[in-house]
DNA sequence: ATGACGCATTGACATGGATCAAATGGGAAG
DNA sequence: CTTCCCATTTGATCCATGTCAATGCGTCAT
């Protein structure tokens, strides 16, 4: 079990009555929104931040439809985003932990489309769009990060296309695997040992898979020793062997 | 045959002897990266705007690991963008045409991470990255204009991640062609008859599937009368039976 | 503790789309 | 015009994954 994780988790859990946010003191600043930014220019971004908002397990951050006024930085806890279709389907377009930025698909259109709702309790620091926009005017590191982190967006969208579109299910769960296991480390988290947020239909959904696929595949990866799991706790005991499921593909 | 369309291509073709772009008078500038922008603005913007650039059907406008510069304005032709995989797998992300912006994902890296190529002789408005981003600052306009570019990318691939996951064959296919369709209609050409400028090897990369599965899906549509298609020819008989095809899913 | 409910696992079977194969047709190059 | 090659169509078969079903496990409320 992941010690270090849990503890990491409830400390930033609880400096939260203070309710302001602070950039500059954030343990998230190297990979969140004010990544690349000098101290002056973190405290301009401080008067931007407006508040952090707790969004409780299952609860909704925003949903299909509503005004679009403020991008989101995930502080604490873990979320999906999912689109619904016309006719009832959905499927799960990301899952998002600490650091990093959500809601940048209501710009085009000015209002959200797709729910994003927190998969344990959470915390997000609200950035209202038009003073970012504003902000981003004066400060050049800011426009250029944003800009990135709308375009690192785009080249994730793009990855997971090819996940959907040419992967096939043990290759798409393993990359999947490999996938939060860096987001993990570069939190500083284990790599190699962390709980699943997610269920396996959610998981399956992401991936255009259906959950019993999902448990199949760990299932297989469990019995060749690639990883252990038990219930939403994975240990990945053989990284190298998890690539080759889908690097050394054979057609 | 699209002969409006036809007509139209030829004429921007022509008009090349000035290699010099002027947005202003540009036919795309309602869809292009001037849409919303006053009069002024458009003169700055054309101070932007560098060059024409010709690319040859087959040819290449970038390549996966090349520096990332500039973005590209479709202003004639069409193109698709592919990723390539370690391993030798690709897929098609994308279809591109006039008055679309490429290469938005090189931005978060400095290099572009898929290949863009011409699907027929296409000509391209080269916009330098950097200048973009010092305009950007200056002009409100463009600025919010360009967000709302680089939003509808990330939301466009939610929508592939859509298709790709949770459609059927038959039904991604439909949702193509009424997305092209749509496309087409907002360019002024006609949203009922086209040639496609892809093969259905390109189309099934796009969407998931193989050659032979989209030519079948073609003949099947072809045989309920819901479209006409020989080659690359296509007219939409019906509609709204062609939307039904994934509106109307039964589980 | 007990029950109930949601999540996960596993098995048996069905099927949509992939694969393999062959024939046809159209367009580009000479 | 002819030739060749590539794209497309269509048929036959296979298989990965979906579907349906039964069971087990963990957690929460009573």
């Amino acid at each position: 079990m992941p010690r270090a994780e849990f503890l990491r988790q409830q400390s930033t859990h609880l400096v939260l009555a203070d309710l302001k946010a602070a950039c500059a003191n954030c343990n998230l600043r190297e990979i969140c929104l004010p990544a690349g930014l000098t101290s002056e220019e973190l405290d301009q971004l401080d008067t931007l931040v407006e508040a952090r908002r707790k969004v409780k397990r299952g609860e909704a951050l925003y949903r299909a439809g509503e005004k679009f006024d403020a991008i989101y930085a995930v502080r604490s806890g873990f979320f999906k985003s999912r689109v619904t279709y016309e006719d009832g389907r959905d499927q799960v377009t990301g899952f998002f932990m600490g650091g990093e930025i959500i809601g940048m698909d209501g710009i085009s259109q000015g209002h959200h489309n797709c729910d994003t709702v927190a998969l344990e309790d959470s915390v997000v620091c609200s950035i209202p769009y038009d003073h970012l926009e504003d902000l981003a005017r004066e400060v050049t590191g800011l426009q250029r990060h944003f800009h990135k982190m709308m375009s690192r967006e785009i080249v994730r969208e793009s990855g997971v296309m090819m996940l959907l579109g040419v992967m096939r299910a043990e290759e798409r769960i393993a990359a999947f695997l490999l996938n939060l296991s860096q987001r993990f480390a570069a939190r500083g988290y284990s790599p190699l040992e962390f709980n699943l947020r997610m269920t396996r239909e959610e998981i399956g959904s992401y991936l255009g898979l259906k959950l019993e696929t999902v448990s199949r595949a760990f299932s297989k990866f469990h019995a060749d020793g690639l990883i252990k799991i038990d219930q939403k706790a994975v240990r990945i005991v053989d990284v190298e062997g998890l690539k080759n499921v889908y690097t050394h593909h054979v057609s």
